[in-house]
RNA sequence: UCCGGCGUAGCUCAGUCGGUAGAGCGGGCGGCUGUUAACCGCUUGGUCGCAGGUUCGAGUCCUGCCGCCGGAGCCA
């Protein structure tokens, strides 16, 4: 830089992760790989960087985790961002466009067995001096006169809402307190969770595969300099999967049928399949990624190891449960037609152990004016995971939350 | 939580049979200059995750703990 500069003198001063303001003249570059560039012609140094943890190199994604208030600068997680931020928009716009209503659930419930995992029990007392006498704490002097826990899934809510209004979706945070130690898993994460009223299992498989391709289509187009990113530094073929998957229609499979094909295919899977056993992750993948290579929605699983809301089919042993598996990460999406008899569902959930008191209210949208209704959930850590490649979870939200870290 | 692997310089890693610790990058100094993760020379740089144990001697072997990574379970 000519000495002739103003403010050349502040160069020294400045190295990668400082801030400055640059004046000059946007010219024609004569260097290869770069139409334009700034002629110079003053310099000021805002914010010096000494001893700037970012190298101007590659780093390790594991490394940057430890400095996850400065990791938003680098190029990948600025490609994150933009392909998080897109994902979220195409969300609202989807349903939006198809008259969905956007409706808030709560974060705190008070529903201990919300059934979908571990949940953070949430307090204001004193851990350090419980009130109690030699027993349990006594949480009728808590803040809301009894137990209370960040929430697991705003789906029950949804359903209230859905029953009145026609469909509805929620999309925020959810949390899980599973000492989970996976590159699938966060504590909390974000979810979208559609409740569509006057639906059953049929129309709820087509609007999932309709919003997933609608995602995918609006990221290649609206993020293509960074999906081309992901495709060139992170994995090789993101952008021709997302491709593929928009031009080509989801597998529909039935949880019997997958049994038949797994106990044709002649493989010597650790975990034995025979119906009415769970699929395990090596079972999902072989469907996925070695038979058909494609998306699968796998449906109609037996009623025993399905949760006690989702509609019992006429044969009286599965529900119409569904389950969208994408290659290499697995369930993006879990949902189902609800039960809307009120009988069948008082008598699922004495199977299953459940206290219907506990859900009197949920009952009751059974009993005033029940309606045929369907939804699921989708993960949108695991659709930005699954769209851009990354390998790990923790690096396609900002600040993760995990087992033992909490710190940014 | 279970199984396996790993933890060495600011970062990425090597370190043989147990014998007093090394490279590249980064940082600093100098040179060069149409650069794009520049280049050339010199230089700086260590509680070998923590705590014990075995040994004349431990980065290296053993035990426990902590953390990270991969896989599994749970699930989005």
């Amino acid at each position: 830089m000519p000495d002739a500069v103003a403010g050349h003198e502040a160069l020294d001063d400045i190295n990668t992760g400082a801030s400055v303001v640059a004046e000059g003249e946007i010219v024609a570059s004569p260097a290869p790989g770069q139409e334009t560039e700034l002629r110079v012609t003053g310099i000021e140094l805002l914010g010096a960087a000494p001893d700037y943890p970012l190298a101007k190199k590659r780093h390790s994604f594991e490394y940057l985790r430890t400095v996850a208030h400065l990791r938003p600068r680098t190029n990948t997680f600025g490609a994150i961002a933009r392909v998080r931020n897109q994902v979220s928009m195409s969300i609202h716009h989807f349903f939006q466009e198809q008259g969905y209503l956007y409706v808030q659930t709560p974060i705190l419930t008070g529903s201990d067995a919300e059934g979908a995992g571990q949940m953070f029990q949430v307090t204001t007392l004193d851990l350090q001096n419980l009130p109690r006498d030699a027993g349990p704490a006594d949480l009728t002097q808590d803040f809301f006169g009894g137990p209370a826990f960040l929430t697991v899934s705003g789906q029950l809510e949804a359903e209230i809402m859905a029953t009145a209004l026609s469909s509805v979706y929620t999309f925020g945070p959810t949390f899980r307190a599973e000492n989970s130690n996976t590159s699938r898993h966060l504590a909390e994460f974000w979810m979208v969770e559609p409740e569509i009223a006057f639906c059953d299992l049929s129309g709820l498989m087509d609007v999932a595969e309709s919003f997933l391709k609608r995602i995918f289509s609006d990221v290649l187009t609206y993020c293509r300099d960074d999906m081309d990113f992901f495709d060139q530094r992170i994995q090789a073929g993101v952008v021709d999967r997302l491709q593929h998957i928009i031009e080509t229609g989801f597998v529909r499979l039935t949880y019997t049928e997958a049994i038949e094909i797994l106990e044709r295919s002649g493989r010597d899977f650790e975990f034995p399949v025979y119906w009415g056993a769970d699929l395990q992750a090596e079972h999902e993948r072989y469907l996925t990624e070695e038979v058909f290579r494609a998306p699968v929605i796998l449906t109609d699983y037996p009623a025993s190891i399905k949760a006690f809301y989702m509609r019992l089919n006429p044969d009286g042993k599965t529900v119409a449960a569904m389950d969208v598996l994408v290659p290499g990460v697995g369930e993006i999406i879990g949902g189902s037609q609800r039960e809307e008899r009120y009988d069948v569902l008082v008598r699922r959930m004495q199977e299953m152990h459940i206290d219907p008191q506990h859900y009197w209210w949920y009952l009751e949208l059974r009993k005033f004016g029940s309606v045929p209704h369907a939804g699921f959930g989708l993960g949108l850590e695991r659709t930005v995971h699954f769209i851009t490649g990354m390998q790990n979870i923790r690096d396609v939200i900002p600040f993760p939350r995990t087992p033992r870290n909490i710190e940014f």
